[in-house]
DNA sequence: GTCTCATGAAACAAATAATGTTACATGAGA
DNA sequence: TCTCATGTAACATTATTTGTTTCATGAGAC
């Protein structure tokens, strides 16, 4: 695979879920992400331990979000996730003995430092809410044009 | 493999290259990096192919660098690389039907895009000759408590 | 001229990580 | 008690980076 696309699809997923203010099943969410429903309780399990989403086993049960959404940013999603390595590039030797190695670390390092900063601050300046908010703005956009979203939301 | 680490690994051998002011072969680079001197042959394609260093056959062969370190910047190299992917994360669906998805990936790209011209800055920002000045410091600094750096510069 | 050293490049193998899939246990409600 | 749905472990698949083998080619030494 070619990258990490948990933090896209679990966005995306949990949008849907503050539309439908029911309990959607693993099933059903997974048919909105393209892929398996143990894919989808695998990744919802992070924020379920973080308190952002709830399940409910038996007839009737699924997943549904316990959050406020507009207190909760992209950036806490990304930690429930587990933090995964935002960088596909990295160092080839994490403690070389060669000082040049060192130089060329501690350079690379400090740059892809501040990068990832910069990304974590601003997933962290948007909220669930204020998503929700601009896909709402994008339905009012497009209706009369188009039928319908996807997903039948 | 875990990442990319061919800047990395080629930042390390262009500074020992810088140091040695005489051809090294792949097979000796190889050994810096600890890896094969096809995979480095394979990495200073694109440095080759941009004019930075040239390679030479046969007896006392191997390779040189042809450009001015300081007018060679850490993103110089980056691009003749081939500009590989920045992030390990990325988007489950590129053009999705959803509006949801849509709105997810517009908040996301814009985050990611924003991080990578940081690290591009970053990098366009650095350049050889500066790297190998802060290596040189290091190796000023270690003078006399170690012996030596390795590689046998 | 021939031999050796070195790059150039293609083809293939191995290692790694994300994702997909199967299987079974558990608990909630009809 | 039966069905639905999650929880979890184990295994398969796929993509990508890196490592390896192989052969061709050219430059210099002898």
């Amino acid at each position: 695979m070619r990258h990490d696309s948990r933090l896209s699809g679990v966005l995306h997923v949990l949008l849907h879920m503050l539309e439908a203010g029911e309990p959607i099943t693993s099933e059903h969410l997974a048919e909105m992400m393209s892929t398996n429903p143990v894919v989808v309780r695998r990744i919802m399990a992070g924020l379920r331990d973080a308190g952002f989403v709830h399940s409910e086993k038996g007839h009737g049960g699924g997943w549904t979000v316990t959050c406020d959404p507009a207190q909760v940013t992209l950036d806490d999603i990304y930690v429930a996730l587990g933090s995964p390595p935002v960088f596909a590039l990295g160092h080839r030797s994490e403690n070389p003995a060669c000082l040049v190695e060192q130089a060329v670390n501690a350079s690379l390092e400090s740059a892809f430092h501040d990068a990832e900063q910069l990304l974590l601050k601003r997933l962290g300046e948007v909220t669930l809410a204020a998503l929700s908010a601009d896909f709402h703005q994008r339905y009012l956009a497009k209706r009369g044009t188009k039928k319908d979203i996807s997903h039948a939301v």
